[in-house]
DNA sequence: ATGAAAGCGCTAACAG
DNA sequence: CTGTTAGCGCTTTCAT
């Protein structure tokens, strides 16, 4: 016994005017009498009057919805970003219509092409740890629909992309690890068919260049983003003769596998191995050791992105842009320094 | 220079059509041949058509959307509860509206509003700490949307409501802490004018009622449930001459706040003082110490909450369900024993 | 098996 | 300032 929509007729209707003056009225049009204006809010109140979007976005043909595609909710970085575009979205009166594809990449081709569907005014997306197939970003393109890839990107698609400057994190962490007084590095990586995986390691490479020190083969271990590839990928690390005195990770959940693996084979952390990682946790604080960590710039990723987002959906010839974020390194209770004594001076 | 949106009559013509039986042979209509279908659906995908959900929706009166209102994302339970429902909305082939209140119940009405104005085919709801007005609720349920409450919950308006079973979880808290040894026990309980507040707050005082003990006025504190709440609910706590042994808390997130109070004022725990939570998190592993806590049937509730829904979407005369899952406690590093060399036997 | 007509509720363009 | 006329792109009867 569902009640019928209160629609802008019955409004009209009971004001004895045309609906198009309702519309405007509640738009607050300029063409509207002040005096109009009240009298049509308030019966649209009375009536309880809810307008219908699909309508309204049918009819002026925006939708005032951006679509936001993630990986994955239950994870630090993605739960931290997509609050701070949710609030961003909010402040300029737009919807979110957020996708979670799960790290699976043929959800997120299906909800591109709903998002695509809905009509969204633009696309915020991070991709899967395994995507691959760039056919859909081109179908986007094609649509004219503004895209802005952020964090996880793929770069040669003429798509903006935000980014932490991944690649500056990394060798910033090797640094403070060389300071730290370490020589033997290793670095549990991700995909090398991810962004984020391939700068990473292309940060520490540079550094551990640049410092002149030793990369053995498997002082580098390739993997996913979770606490299973970390896990995995120091059992790996440590079955090898040449064993390193610390790990770089290249997410604060591998550096959670570590620590688990670690702890199943009786290590001390930092003491018999230690730990630093890229991107850190709210809950950080909570654990022993607290990990020191590369720390990403999530408020301002988020912001970024957006804005740059709102940019292209008004101007839609706007050339893309690269942004790559600064980060900082925080120090904690791991990494602080290896000199059992000798200062450092 | 955005390419005009392909459209049911562009696929028409070009295979001499009406588009009704196009828009027929898209949607795998019995009255169109094989053949016909193939032909639409190939040349639809040619065409790179995509249909408009916004005008499909308009049309016929319903969208294929449910609305989530969550008070926040970056929490444990939310995130879980969030990806557990986008998984079996995924399954219905439904999209998810998520919108977040952040404990702001101005947000949570203007985010219903917009919920009800994108024409939801049903609401999932879980309300802030704050929320006390529920004209809003009225104005849904005038309107006739299918609405489930979860975890937070309000009881008396009719609308079926899934969650912990708050009271009887407390009870197996205040019972497992009873067993372990203690006597002087405080609450750090919730919002007395929120459901899980309450709830949990009678499971504890009804425990405690049935071992006979004591439950001194200042031993229960009530506010928030982050951790800002926890912290300062511990430091009142503690200010009384007569010391409880343990805290047993309305939420993980105060927990953390108790363990941080209690770091600053030099109290070990689980020695000085012991923690219990009602809650836990994926993270609690890895903390130390780790805690023991009332395990919620995340999982479950996400499940059966929109569950419900789907009932209710299908029967709209279908009475409104009030439904307590239960919960089990899972033992960690704190409120493990308090025997100091004691067996239990 | 196919299509013509009507309409979902709203906004835009143009007149008065 | 107010109203008329046309759709937006699709689905739903109801004919044929």
């Amino acid at each position: 016994m569902r009640k019928k929509n209160i629609t802008l007729n019955d409004i009209a209707q009971v004001l004895k005017l045309s609906k198009v003056s309702v519309s405007k009225a509640l738009r607050d049009h300029a063409d509207i009498s002040t005096e109009t204006k009240r009298l049509v809010q308030e019966t649209a109140a009375e009536l309880g009057y809810v307008p219908n979007y699909m309508a309204r976005n049918l009819s002026s043909q925006k939708s005032n919805t951006i679509g936001l595609i993630v990986p994955k909710i239950a994870h630090h970085f993605f739960a931290e970003t997509i609050e701070s575009i949710y609030r961003e979205a909010y402040k300029k009166n737009y919807e979110v219509i957020l996708t979670v594809s799960q790290e699976d990449s043929a959800n997120e081709v299906k909800h591109i092409q709903t998002l695509l569907s809905m009509r969204v005014d633009g696309l915020l997306v991070s991709v899967t740890e395994k995507t691959q197939h760039h056919k859909i970003f081109e179908t986007v393109r094609e649509r004219g629909v503004p895209l802005v890839f952020f964090d996880r990107v793929i770069q040669d698609l003429g798509f903006s992309c935000v980014t932490t400057d991944d690649e500056e994190g990394s060798y910033i962490a090797v640094s403070h690890i060389v300071n730290a007084g370490y020589k033997k590095i290793a670095h549990i990586a991700g995909y090398q068919h991810t962004s984020i995986g391939r700068s990473r390691l292309k940060g520490f490479m540079q550094a551990m260049h640049d410092f002149n020190l030793d990369i053995p083969k498997e002082w580098i271990v390739e993997g996913g983003f979770d606490e299973v590839s970390g896990h995995r990928g120091f059992k790996k690390l440590l079955k090898t003769e040449n064993r390193p005195e610390v790990v770089f990770t290249v997410t604060y959940p591998v550096a959670l596998g570590v620590i688990i693996a670690a702890e199943e084979m009786g290590l001390k952390i930092p003491d018999d191995i230690d730990v630093i990682s890229f991107g850190g946790s709210n809950y950080n604080h909570f654990i022993k050791p607290s990990l020191s960590f590369v720390e990403q710039p999530v408020q301002e990723i988020a912001q970024t992105a957006i804005n740059m987002l709102f940019d292209e959906m008004q101007n839609p010839d706007k050339k893309p842009e690269i942004i790559k974020l600064p980060t900082r390194i925080v120090l904690c209770e791991t990494c602080l320094q290896n000199f059992k004594g000798e200062l450092d001076e």
